[in-house]
RNA sequence: GCGGACGUGGCGGAACUGGUAGACGCACCGGCUUUAGGUGCCGGCGCCGAGAGGCGUGGGGGUUCGAGUCCCUCCGUCCGCACCA
């Protein structure tokens, strides 16, 4: 579970090997040298001399409070029946490494959900746990065994050497060893986890293993598995299934399905494999290699002629196979076959392109859609030498002609000899244009070709997909052909050995494409919250295009199968439902095995009865059901986007199959993969770092502050180093500013209180918001970036801040982080005589702040822009004395009068305006309103843009305002700052006067 | 190839239902504090241009009074394409 494509799977589960395949020119780097504990703190208890406000290092505080909540057992979740439950989980991560970075983002959104969850007033359920079911453990620890060079030197690479790796030549001590790091490390970080009801997977542990063998008998119950065979890719040298990572190259390549087709002679068959069964109503004659050597084989009753590999495949594939000898491929020319689907004889052929050492080194012949095919045949119509060389009748050769099947549109009936024609393709070892022809023929009748009215077996008129499936069932069912399976191209195992097809018979699927179960699960996802939304998307194209999902192996660590113990469940497969697991786990974890009955599960989780489970009384039991009952559903579930088309797709299913509708899942958020830098991470690139260097680096407040900076959405956050350098000293100069102004404060009012508080609750509203949306980063900035901004300008207002403000905004910033940099507002909480733990807070929230409220203060901003623009474009240095002349009354009423007029745009018409005017106003100004109305219409509005009339809806008394600002400009400006009527302006001011306009005093410097 | 997401300054990234693009942070450049700095504060910072002004959200086209935002197309990046965690 939680893969991560960069982690130590490359260097551990894949070996060295393999990373330094896909980044062939980096060097390998050791990443122990970053980690030196403490270098990075000894700069931090004192800044300027000054001591920090906690006296102690980030090390000891962040250990402090850790201590404390464990103490307090602040994470330990318990029902609460009428206090709202909020139950968050993260898939858990598959443990044969330690936490990483990769880890690091997914995990910390999860965790800063829970904890504001937490101070949303919610009761929190976060659970951990660790995924150790399937094969790279067994397979590593297989390794350590053999004592692989590339296995142990992963291991050091992970700080792993001596005693501790001997040991790991047993998957018992991965199961010990790395959980067991894991939850250090994330205790570390301050992860607000109930580890109470940590577990591993697999049947080391029984309790686990038992649910999970209750979850498939409810499975096979319900009729959601069938039993099938299934293709894989094999490896015959450790007779071993054969996955991507398990590969030196090759990887991508998977199983495809061909029809092979059967060619009936008088004692033998011949065999040819085709991905084009459509075309056999055009087929004309087989090729064979001349110089190639084939097998005689019985295979299941019959006797084929085919390739000297293919007697070994088919076997794999579930076929009786006796080998009879071989035969030349010369001896076949000549010869005769009955063809499958048509009732013609055809003649076997020379091909230099056929090789008896690819597929069934036999191939039938249709040269009307088929370019080779055309250009074979062409190669011997034009050389009598040739047709003679192989005892062929030249002449009868000639009379082959290409038969029309399929109308290809614009390539027409018999398109391959136009293409072959067109293209210049020379002769049949011309491979490039011929490659290039093939190519686009065959995509191009696969999507526009239709049947010709010629072609039998009831495929006239259809589609070439739809006919290529009738035509291929057909012949099977009349046993004229057969399924086959070759791999999309070469693939080569860890081995070294070349990978075949195997077909695994017997198979358990889970039958995510039956239709009801798609459209319960379809049901289910639509009335889930996604985060963000955008993830619908693709969910709902990935519920439609899952296919049956082969969910047991013959191999690996896992839960067998309860009714068939050869089979392991897969690891997909048991990480579906465990979620409700984590909600008795502390209870189940330790039972003995004696008690873990279907019975007991059944009652926890199903239609069981509590009176009915061996060796628990009733009561117990129902209480631990009555824990279920409580915390499930699940409200969120945290992963990157990549387990969309599979876990999390794969839970939502079983929780439809097991669950009634009430318990299925409420919540999915998904994320992209973390980037170091705008570079992926890998070990092989050097820029790999697991969560414990950053702690030892950063501290855990600045690395969780830095990966909660990283990013949102779908798109893949950017780990910045910069930015993680610089977090921990912005952290700390925050503690340092609690500190100090804890407290203090002036009690008096000032004009500009009412608009900072209103910037404090806008401010806590955004917030709220953004995390409700999961937008924690935005979250962050908006607290931790803008609003000191606003504060900055505060205090250079009224000097001293009022005293419940200070208070409320600091406490603000505090509880507002304390989801994403708890240690530290648990300090910053203690300083402000917060009761209890910052943890614990309330989340601050407020209300978007009325226009009004801010418009005041945008006045005076924009003045002191418009002074300090003036000054500059004057080259004043020091003024004598500034004037701000505001505009008067009836030019008020005068852009009242336009917001009435604008229609939604904000666009006003001038000749209503003017004759409104002209009524309105006073006769006093009528003239000098047309000039300024007229500059409004025609400058103003289209620089104020559309929403402008709600702003000037309400007159806004400039001048006591400005009149209260004045001593703040005065001693900004160093000089006098006085505020008059424009109509009151005298001497030099009176020419300014006139530009006075509502919300922009005219302003008149000496 | 198929499905989904995305592409904005030197960099990370803002911009809610189309409405003054570049918020905020980093880097950089000034100024002031500072014995000196690695700290703090104030100011500047998309591009071209002396200026007025012009140009700018991967390229091209379209819808609209108005497009980063909607539509088409091309180029590029990320995730997935399965039995593997």
């Amino acid at each position: 579970m939680q893969p991560q494509r960069v982690d130590i799977l490359d260097a551990v589960a894949d070996g060295a090997s393999l990373a330094r395949k896909r980044y062939p020119c980096r060097p390998e780097a050791n990443h122990n040298s970053a980690r030196k504990p403490g270098f990075y703190f000894t700069c931090w208890p004192f800044y300027n001399g000054a001591p920090t406000a906690a006296a102690v290092s980030v090390p000891e505080r962040e250990a402090k409070w850790q201590q404390r909540w464990d103490a307090a057992r602040l994470f330990e979740a318990e029902p609460d029946p009428g206090h709202e439950k909020y139950f968050v989980t993260f898939p858990y991560p598959y443990v044969n490494g330690y936490p990483h970075l990769g880890h690091g983002f997914t995990l910390l959104r999860a965790e800063m959900m829970a904890r504001y969850q937490r101070m949303r007033g919610r009761n929190v359920l976060w659970p951990f746990a660790f995924h150790c079911t399937g094969t790279p453990i067994a397979a590593a620890a297989q390794r350590v065994a053999e004592r692989e060079p590339g296995q142990l030197r992963a291991l050091e690479q992970m700080g792993i050497t001596g005693a501790l790796a001997e040991s790991l030549a047993e998957p018992q001590a991965w199961f010990e060893h790395f959980p067991e790091r894991f939850q250090q490390d994330l205790q570390s970080l301050g992860l607000a986890v109930d580890w109470r009801r940590s577990f591993i997977t697999t049947d080391q542990n029984p309790a686990y293993d038992a649910f999970i063998r209750w979850q498939f008998n409810r499975l096979r119950e319900g009729d959601y598995l069938r039993k099938g065979s299934f293709p894989v890719v094999w490896c015959p040298e450790r007779e071993t299934v054969v996955g991507d990572h398990d590969r030196i190259s090759g990887e991508g390549e998977t199983p495809q399905e061909y029809c092979l087709l059967k060619f009936r002679g008088d004692a033998s068959m011949l065999v040819a494999a085709t991905l084009r069964p459509e075309t056999v109503f055009g087929q004309t004659n087989l090729w064979v290699d001349g110089s190639g050597t084939y097998a005689r084989a019985r295979v299941d009753g019959e006797e084929w002629i085919c390739s000297q590999q293919m007697p070994a495949k088919l076997r794999l594939q579930g076929h009786e196979v006796e080998e009879l000898g071989t035969i030349a491929g010369r001896e076949l020319i000549g010869q005769r076959f009955a063809a499958p689907g048509v009732d013609r004889e055809l003649m076997v052929l020379p091909a230099d392109f056929c090789d008896a050492a690819i597929g069934s080194g036999i191939v039938t012949s249709v040269p009307s859609d088929a370019p080779d095919d055309w250009q074979g045949l062409a190669d011997l119509q034009d050389s009598a030498a040739l047709c003679e060389q192989w005892g062929l009748n030249h002449k009868y050769i000639k009379e082959i002609e290409p038969l029309a099947i399929i109308d290809s549109g614009e390539f027409g009936t018999v398109p391959a000899p136009a293409l072959c024609q067109q293209m210049g393709v020379r002769d049949q070892h011309d491979r490039t244009r011929l490659e290039k022809a093939k190519q686009q023929l065959y995509l191009h009748s696969f999507q526009h070709g239709t049947m010709l009215d010629s072609v039998g077996m009831g495929c006239a008129g259809l589609p070439v997909d739809a006919a290529r499936e009738k035509v291929c069932a057909a012949l099977i069912a009349s046993g004229d052909a057969a399924r086959y399976y070759e791999l999309t191209g070469p693939a080569r195992s860890r081995w070294l050995t070349d990978c075949t097809v195997k077909i695994v018979e017997d198979q358990w699927f889970l039958k995510y494409d039956d239709e009801t179960w798609t459209a319960r699960t379809r049901e289910a996802l639509g009335a889930m919250t996604l985060f963000p939304r955008k993830a619908r998307a693709q969910f709902e194209h990935v519920l439609g295009w899952l296919r049956d999902w082969a969910c047991a192996r013959e191999q690996g660590l896992g839960t067998r199968l309860p009714w068939d113990e050869k089979w392991v469940i897969e690891s997909l497969s048991d990480s579906t439902i465990y979620m409700a697991y984590y909600t008795v786990a502390h209870h189940v974890n330790s039972l003995p095995a004696a008690k873990l009955g279907e019975e007991l599960f059944e009652a926890l989780f199903g239609d069981g009865d509590p009176n009915a489970v061996p060796g628990i009384n009733a009561k117990q039991v129902a209480e631990w059901r009555a824990e279920f009952e409580y915390w499930y559903p699940y409200d969120l579930r945290v992963s990157g986007k990549d387990l969309i088309q599979n876990h999390l797709s794969f839970s939502l299913f079983n929780h439809t199959a097991v669950f009634s509708r009430e318990k299925w899942p409420r919540g999915f958020a998904v994320n992209g993969w973390v980037l170091v830098d705008g570079e992926k991470m890998s070990k092989s690139r050097g820029n790999f770092y697991t969560i414990r260097q950053l702690i030892d680096r950063y501290g855990a407040d600045a690395t969780r502050l830095t990966l909660c900076n990283s990013g949102e959405g779908l798109d893949d956050p950017n780990w910045e180093a910069s930015f993680a350098d610089t977090a921990g000293r912005k952290l700390e100069r925050w503690l340092r500013f609690v500190a100090a102004n804890a407290g203090s404060g002036r009690d008096e009012l000032h004009p500009s209180d009412d608009w900072f508080a209103a910037m404090l609750s806008q401010a806590a509203h955004d917030a709220r918001c953004a995390c409700d949306r999961m937008r924690f980063r935005t979250a962050m900035r908006r607290l931790f970036f803008e609003l000191p901004r606003h504060y900055r300008w505060y205090l250079r207002r009224c000097g001293t801040p009022r005293r419940d403000l200070l208070h409320d905004y600091l406490s603000t910033v505090t509880r507002g982080l304390a989801p994403i940099v708890p240690h530290l507002s648990e300090e910053a909480w203690g300083l402000l005589g917060g009761d209890g733990f910052a943890s614990e807070a309330s989340y601050p929230d407020g209300e978007p702040a009325p226009a009004t409220l801010l418009r005041g203060e945008a006045l005076v901003q924009r003045t002191h822009a418009d002074i300090e623009a003036i000054l500059k474009v004057a080259r004043i240095e020091s003024p004598q004395a500034i004037t701000l002349l505001v505009a008067p009354d009836w030019k008020w009423q005068a852009v009242g009068l336009a917001a009435g007029l604008a229609d939604e745009r904000g666009r006003v018409d001038m000749q209503p305006l003017m004759k409104a005017a002209m009524a309105a106003l006073p006769a006093a100004a009528r003239k000098e309103a047309a000039a300024f109305l007229k500059r409004w219409v025609m400058q103003e509005i289209p620089a104020l843009g559309p929403g402008w009339a709600a702003r000037y809806a309400e007159q806004l008394d400039e001048e006591v305002v400005l009149e209260q600002a004045s001593n703040f400009l005065a001693a900004t400006f160093g000089c006098e700052v006085a505020v008059a009527p424009a109509g009151d302006a005298t001497g030099g001011a009176a020419g300014k006067a006139r530009q006075a306009a509502p919300l922009r005093p005219a302003i008149f410097v000496k």
